[in-house]
DNA sequence: CGGTGAGTTGACACCGGTCAAAGACCGTGG
DNA sequence: CCACGGTCTTTGACCGGTGTCAACTCACCG
């Protein structure tokens, strides 16, 4: 089990100001606006596999990315399989629709990809008492949100519609520009909608196809013109 | 074609506000808040097939349905398949997304279901300065929005990992409490992510099992207790 | 009475998931 | 240095749900 019982936290105003300024969603307010949350902000560091937060909790904290990245994601079908939602990185924001849709328990589990991850910890209510009274991030809070909801309505869009062919080949395209490590296949599978299983037949299906090249988990992409047609900016 | 060239539209300020402050969204604010919106805005009177907008329209337009109901969906697979994302009725948003997420096209269609179906429609610019200046309007229009997202998530859940039988048990405990006006089947199909095909099939097995009666598209649900097994209200 | 559209039903193909077994990789400890 | 154990990956066999296509029925309407 992941490390929960002891964590170091420890407040940085300086730092926090700066990475508040320069987060997207907080970048539009003036510093004076900022300077009272990263006064109450705490710093936290985290090894891969570090709980953030559970499914169900109750959160009180929003979440800024300082470094690395956090997964969040849920378990259905009765802890059998896994849905990675989004991996947020440096200056993203986590739970904030939790924090912001009133007391309703998160509806995500968030863990640490990397070691370190470090992220800034906000207390909710300040969040919120600064943003609805400041119009600039309100509206920068607002357009957020209404940005992750065009994000989940493509994912929607993807997993229901797109096989899992297409998927892959869209994973790849986007995430394999540049050499590079592949995560275990049962990540790949969490972020797809599928299980292990099946990522290894298609990655073993592309590679037959000289589509990609597979070292050691290292990837490249070798056919990139006949991935983007699988990928499906195909027309039709 | 639906008829698109000829709306009628005319303001009427105090129902505008009468509307306004009886809804989930702007019902917190003050009614001095809310006045000069209700200034601007306009009714517009929709038939069923009516359309209030389409995928890839820019919306400077935020509309809040008064009566009647609008159906928001996606079309996809090269335009064989749609998809229903919510099905709004009175006092609720439609647009909120796309009104605040910046100046996105919009990423759905949206018809009117009803005759008549009528709809409140305001200037974006207006309620954008507004909501944005007003802390108890923000903080209504964060809550919806993280609540829609919230649903969202639900409903990809359900449209990924749970199976036909389940979506079609839900839809029909939420749906045919009394006895019900089915939808055409196509309707169901873009609902449940599927085809009309499958939704046939899926009443048919229903209502051999006892669990339906069908008269003529009214339904009635017979077996509440094993709809609800089916449905996926499981243990675990 | 023929035409049109929706609903129904059968045959069939295919994708995706499950289970099980075997192989590759990597650490630890003898 | 090698043997061992665990985890991850790969592969085969198999099954079931879903989508597609086509034929047929039925109701409604001119």
């Amino acid at each position: 089990m992941a490390a929960s019982g002891h964590v170091t936290t420890s407040p940085d105003p300086a730092r926090a100001l700066e990475l508040l300024s320069h987060s997207p969603i907080f970048g539009g307010a003036a510093p004076a606006a900022l300077r009272p949350l990263a006064a109450l902000g705490r710093f936290r560091t985290l090894r891969r596999g570090d709980v953030l937060f559970r499914s169900g909790d109750i959160l009180e904290t929003l979440f800024l990315v300082s470094s690395g990245s956090v997964r969040v994601y849920r378990v259905v079908r009765g802890g059998t399989r896994e849905l990675t939602l989004h991996v947020e990185g440096p200056r993203q924001l986590v739970a904030g629709a939790s924090v912001f849709g009133g007391d309703d328990p998160a509806p995500a589990h968030a863990v640490a990809l990397q070691t370190p991850t470090e992220v800034l910890c906000l207390p909710a209510a300040s969040v919120r008492e600064q943003v609805f009274g400041t119009p600039a991030l309100a509206a920068a809070v607002i357009a957020a949100l209404a940005r992750r909801q065009a994000e989940l309505l493509a994912r929607l869009e993807e997993l229901v519609f797109s096989e899992l062919g297409e998927r892959l080949a869209v994973y790849l395209l986007d995430h394999a520009a540049a050499p590079h490590a592949l995560p275990p296949n049962s990540d790949l599978a969490a972020l797809l909608g599928t299980v292990p299983e099946l990522v290894s037949r298609k990655l073993g299906e592309f590679y037959r196809l000289g589509l990609i090249e597979l070292e050691r988990r290292q990837v490249r992409v070798l056919d990139r013109a006949e991935l983007e047609r699988l990928a499906g900016r195909r027309g039709r």
